[in-house]
DNA sequence: ATGAAAGCGCTAACAC
DNA sequence: GTGTTAGCGCTTTCAT
């Protein structure tokens, strides 16, 4: 903005000198704590205006000398590969943040229990952080921790899944809706010459998920509803229960609607679908699936899946701490969003992603 | 990787009384700098073996009290609009470092001609910085300048063109011959239904950035020879002057070669290209292009370009200031190269990478 | 309400 | 060679 050139950079000692009062009071003055006479505060407001004073945030910080805690609240990475992923953008976060003596502590639920939610919660409440990450994959019980943290006034950030009910520090994901339009145009890129309809698979997606998985499916209808031949879009919905059950729905779906493409909002869901598909000699379909999870890129590399969409668990995570880190240390504001790009991921440029440093 | 839930930190203070030597001795063993008796040195590190000291980023920078600069050396924003996406990324690290007092400041070269490079350079060592980020777009004159910062043990980053002679602190950008595989991938997939050949269209491109364009094309053809049905690959050239010949060019040789696909390496090439194309009612060819320049963004949109591949410039110095001010302010040392990821832009998706933070 | 002064952890200059 | 000490710019405490 303007010119840092001034060989000296101004400090508050310099204020003090110029408005001929003391640091204490200009730190007063500045971070309107304590009591300030009013003629004590004009005048080193007047200062102020006329100078561009911008701190020394390692000073302040080192002034300040306090250990941060920042807690992360998420799905047992050893459940689900895609929240195993987050783990990396802890640990790059933990290194990243290692000197300025940040302390991050993951907590742990069950990706399927609202109730381990809550005893993870209760668990990371016991011993309070001065900041949370978390993403809320269970909408009742997020609200009532979220709730807590607002009373504590413990700053969060919320991530991957947006609740629209809450204000937290920040909001870091990516717009569902949206990225279920990405992912119908590249099915229907793919699965141009095949004829047939399209079908969104719904796998072992928790009720609570919904509101992210609904927007994407909304997303992926409204593409292909818009398309000037309007193409009719089935949906596939499977509970759970066991491979076979699995299995037969999914094959009795696909012949009965004559499917061509299959968009699967489930990071983990493309690998179980793509195995189905090959048995019963369905390899000609087409897929799109979800992150960067090792059976995805085999998957993709060898050409089964066409497309993948990379929601960058890992990013969102490291991100989060980013900002709550810079919060508390430097008192940086934060952006009310983080909206994540939604990453196309083909065989010929997932190596690059691979290669890449969290970017 | 350990706990730091150990409350207390150890400092400087604690490793010299552990060892029974001063804070000064200790200091002297860490950086290995002055004279330390061997007796000394082993007991110091023998606590420095047991113990994990990490120091205090912010206290050593604080005390070491300097100001750093960065000087930036890029062609000319004015001149060209991928040029221009760089300022972004000077103008956010700006932002970023400034509660850092670093001072960032661009020079400014003629995309066209090396001597203006030289210039430049000349301008810019004027008034050494501590660190210099730079866009080598001029082999021979680059290898100078870089010989001169080698000379002088001034720290620099190279962005955009990899030039493998020399050794900087490290190398930002992407692996353009992948990035040509990829666009011939797309360009493929998207032209599947039409008859006909693929092109690679080298607009104005200087021969200085040569390393980067034929890189780019040996991917483009490699993909295409590899194919089950290895298809030929035509290469249209165009030196520049006047539109007209642009047009007559491109048109005879579209015709000539029956061309359904066009890939296009340089940014600005793309709009030039398809207004061409527009008006000769040959708009069915399916075209590849490079970054989300306006231009471009607006012909993506409206489905006349088809795929844009991201270079992100600005995340290019962005990232290449980050690890200069790194490496000054903090000793941390950087990646050799920082490859960033080939990043598929379509219609639909491209909006989420307009509305994302630098990322 | 305000000023003076003691840190924060590290660096660097200085004395011995 | 080694220990001591005065900063770096800010926060925080303690007199006044």
């Amino acid at each position: 903005m303007n010119d840092p050139m001034n060989k000296k950079m101004i400090r508050i000692k310099d204020i003090a000198k110029l408005s001929g009062v003391s640091v204490g009071t200009v730190d007063r003055v500045i971070h309107k704590r304590g009591k300030v006479s009013d003629t004590a505060r004009e005048k080193v407001e007047k200062v102020l205006d006329e100078i561009n004073y911008t701190p020394n945030l390692l000073a302040k910080t080192l002034g300040s000398n306090k250990v941060y805690s920042i807690a992360l609240l998420v799905p047992d990475p050893g459940q689900d590969p895609y929240w195993k992923l987050t783990m990396t953008g802890l640990d790059t976060a933990k290194q990243e943040w290692r000197p300025y003596h940040m302390d991050l502590q993951p907590y742990f639920f069950e990706l399927e229990s609202a109730q381990s939610f809550q005893y993870a919660a209760k668990e990371l409440m016991e011993n309070p952080p001065d900041a949370v990450v978390c993403a809320p994959i269970f909408l009742n019980e997020a609200l009532a921790f979220f709730e807590q943290l607002d009373q504590q006034k413990i700053p969060y950030v919320q991530f991957n899944t947006m609740i629209p009910e809450v204000k937290p520090l920040s909001f870091i994901g990516q717009d569902a809706y949206q990225s279920g339009i990405l992912g119908a145009s590249l099915l229907h890129l793919v699965s141009k010459n095949q004829t047939g309809n399209q079908a969104i698979l719904h796998i072992r997606e928790n009720v609570q998920h919904s509101v992210h998985f609904r927007e994407k499916e909304r997303g992926f209808r409204e593409y292909f509803r818009k398309l000037p031949q309007s193409q009719t879009v089935s949906s596939v919905i499977i509970e759970g229960e066991d491979m076979n059950t699995f299995e037969d729905k999914l094959i009795g779906a696909i012949k009965k609607e004559n499917i061509k493409g299959l968009y699967i909002p489930t990071s983990s869901g493309a690998t179980l679908t793509v195995d189905v598909l090959e048995k019963n000699g369905l390899g000609h379909i087409s897929v799109v699936g979800y992150d960067l999870l090792k059976e995805n890129i085999v998957l993709l590399k060898s050409g089964k899946i066409d497309f993948l969409i990379h929601q960058n668990p890992s990013r969102q995570v490291f991100r989060g701490i980013y900002h709550l880190a810079n919060h508390l240390l430097f008192k940086k504001r934060s952006p009310e969003k983080e909206l994540f790009p939604l990453e196309v991921i083909t065989a010929e440029n997932v190596d690059s992603y691979l290669e890449a440093i969290l970017h």
